[in-house]
DNA sequence: AAAATTGGTGTACGGTGTACGCCTTTCAAG
DNA sequence: CTTGAAAGGCGTACACCGTACACCAATTTT
């Protein structure tokens, strides 16, 4: 009596359509959504998204603040260095898992409420943990855009003009002898996806740590 | 009689059109830099320009290794740390003079060879200047995106989305406590726009002699 | 039950990048 | 100088984009 037969669609809101841009970005890379897409997907007229989402640019606001969302939770030890070392490293696995992430993050124009609520809880991590407004201050254009956990990734990137692409491969060397030469202190043995990934944690660490110890050697100088 | 009295524009070719983009974005923003519009600015059908580029993309890319030329002119002096530090602010300086170029760089898919080539003046200054592989690599990792003089402007920027501007303003020091605790450190009487760009230079150096201290103390630990 | 708000649709406009075929200019070889 | 080929430039056309606007349908409020 009370549910009719009939299967409909919930009606749609704000959250539900950032929800579904998000899984379609992640399946189909940001490159290929678009409102009519997205739309389809949600079966939907295209401009019923606008009753949710002011223009497409404010969609792709939300869908990094619903990313920034999870971050938020980081808990807190009070240790300036741990706190803010957790933060950073839970805002570079949020926009791993999302890849199309880090290129929204850079064309966006403006900072968002959420963006300046997630730079605020860091600043708030460190001053929290007793380190001078100064150093604090410092510290956040040090870790320059490292704390949006993006970093681009050298030798995972081959030319792209080139057709003729086993050619420019093996003539990489001599043309970039220096990089070869860098590259080949990593590559023992044949190197993998996956260890490739553990390469570039590691180095995220390292360069974070380095960061770090430089700050926290700083301040004792004083 | 040799020549005519008809005044004609001279033909194009890749060089000028990628000049001519990069005058265009320079004026307009790349926003604004469409096929179209940049044809018609050379007085040429939108056509026209698929003679010399095979795409925007390649249009795009041209226009990156453009500024990139500039740079690799940096005269060495074998020591790694001051080579490195003129490579990388001259990079910055490049960068800064066209700063669509921020935006573009960051969506780049692949590297193009402009980009390994700039890479690896990078390490061929590192390696030249005696310092050891390994620590080279990691060097290239930690510096990350601020080799390609990027870093994002936390206090330059407002909030898009809320349209009462005033409201938002005076709120901020509410919702993002720590953030205008660290902003008040700067700004002792108001700045301007021309001390704010000093502040950055100041900023950016100190983050860049943070780091290359850091690896320096790393290579004297072993 | 009536009124008002909100959600969804259909159409249309001005923009985009670029494939394709054709014409014109320029240059090289005879 | 003539001739042929190659390169430069043009016009049209297509598929797609974001979104303004007017309208209808569903839901909520009175």
């Amino acid at each position: 009596m009370a549910g009719s037969g009939q299967v409909r669609r919930p009606r749609l809101n704000r959250h539900l359509v950032l929800t579904e841009a998000v899984a379609f970005a992640d399946a189909n890379g940001v490159g290929a959504l678009s409102m009519r897409r997205l739309a389809q997907q949600l079966g939907v007229a295209p401009m019923a998204l606008y009753k949710h989402v002011t223009s497409k640019d404010d969609m792709l606001d939300g869908m990094l603040a619903l990313l920034l969302e999870d971050v938020r939770e980081t808990p807190s030890t009070g240790q300036w260095r741990e706190d803010l070392r957790r933060r950073i490293l839970a805002t570079r696995s949020a926009l791993i898992e999302h890849p199309w992430s880090q290129e929204v993050l850079s064309s966006r124009r403006q900072m968002t409420a959420a963006m300046l609520d997630h730079l605020d809880g860091l600043v708030g991590a460190m001053l929290q943990g007793g380190l001078p407004v100064d150093l604090t201050h410092h510290t956040m254009h040090v870790l320059g855009n490292r704390m949006w956990g993006f970093n681009p990734e050298l030798f995972a990137a081959t030319p792209a003009s080139d057709p003729s692409f086993e050619v420019q491969r093996s003539a990489l060397p001599l043309r970039h002898r220096h990089l070869a030469e860098i590259a080949a202190g990593v590559d023992h043995g044949a190197i993998g996806v996956e260890t490739s990934r553990m390469h570039d944690d590691f180095e995220f660490n390292f360069a974070l740590n380095l960061i770090l110890d430089g700050i926290e050697e700083f301040r004792n100088a004083d």
